[in-house]
DNA sequence: CTATATACATAATTCACTTATGTATTGACC
DNA sequence: GGTCAATACATAAGTGAATTATGTATATAG
């Protein structure tokens, strides 16, 4: 597991790539992809997750379709047209800070 | 300029490893050798840096050393036997971390 | 003689997260 | 048929690393 410190700042990018990559998707399905692409490296809180849903969600970046599983509620996010736009310069300004990131720290990743 | 956010949880790993690489170091000096380094895109705060500063020096990973410049004081900072170490482990841990990312986010570094 | 750079420091505030808690359904195991 | 774990949502309280603001003081350039 990660230090849960270097995690600050990078949900919402997390977020929105998964979504872009694995089209609509509900909160704990996102949980378990997320855990399952990083070899359980990456486990988001619920604590964390639902809050930044609704946030992006009024930021217009998502948008939400309620889905009823037998007697259980479904919540799917998928990104609006302006969310994927943001989904590409997140991940763009992460890349570019690990960039920095390794020139300042002089390390060489892979 | 990058986002803060994303540098959050990464000032303590930059501060150790700026250390390690450069010897003893002040405190003002630091901010000019990552402001370089980085090309301008790392800027670090007065408000971030000094407190910083001061509880790594608490924890027993950096030692201090007052010297007088005419009038002026400086406070060279310099990593302990411990503060090598665990600069090290901070480096490797930021490293790990994003090798985790590179695979959720599916990006390439480099 | 004034603005900028150098050099330290701390207090108030912000905000993304963790931790804790709550509700409810589903499935497996025995 | 009872219990535990997994599924699935949500919010509130608390934490802590940062930003922003402020304060002090010396040195230098124009």
């Amino acid at each position: 597991m990660h230090s849960p410190e270097l995690l600050k700042g990078t949900l919402q990018t997390i977020l929105l790539k998964v979504l872009k990559d694995h089209g609509k998707m509900y909160g704990y399905e996102i949980t378990q992809r997320v855990k399952e692409l990083s070899g359980s490296r990456l486990l988001l809180t619920e604590g964390a997750l639902y809050p930044t849903l609704h946030k992006l969600e009024a930021e217009g970046l998502l948008k939400t379709e309620i889905v009823m599983m037998g007697k259980r509620v479904r919540k799917y996010y998928a990104l609006t047209f302006q969310g994927r736009s943001i989904a590409k310069d997140r991940v763009a300004e992460f890349v570019d800070f690990i960039k920095t990131m390794s020139t300042v720290l002089q390390v060489h990743i892979n």
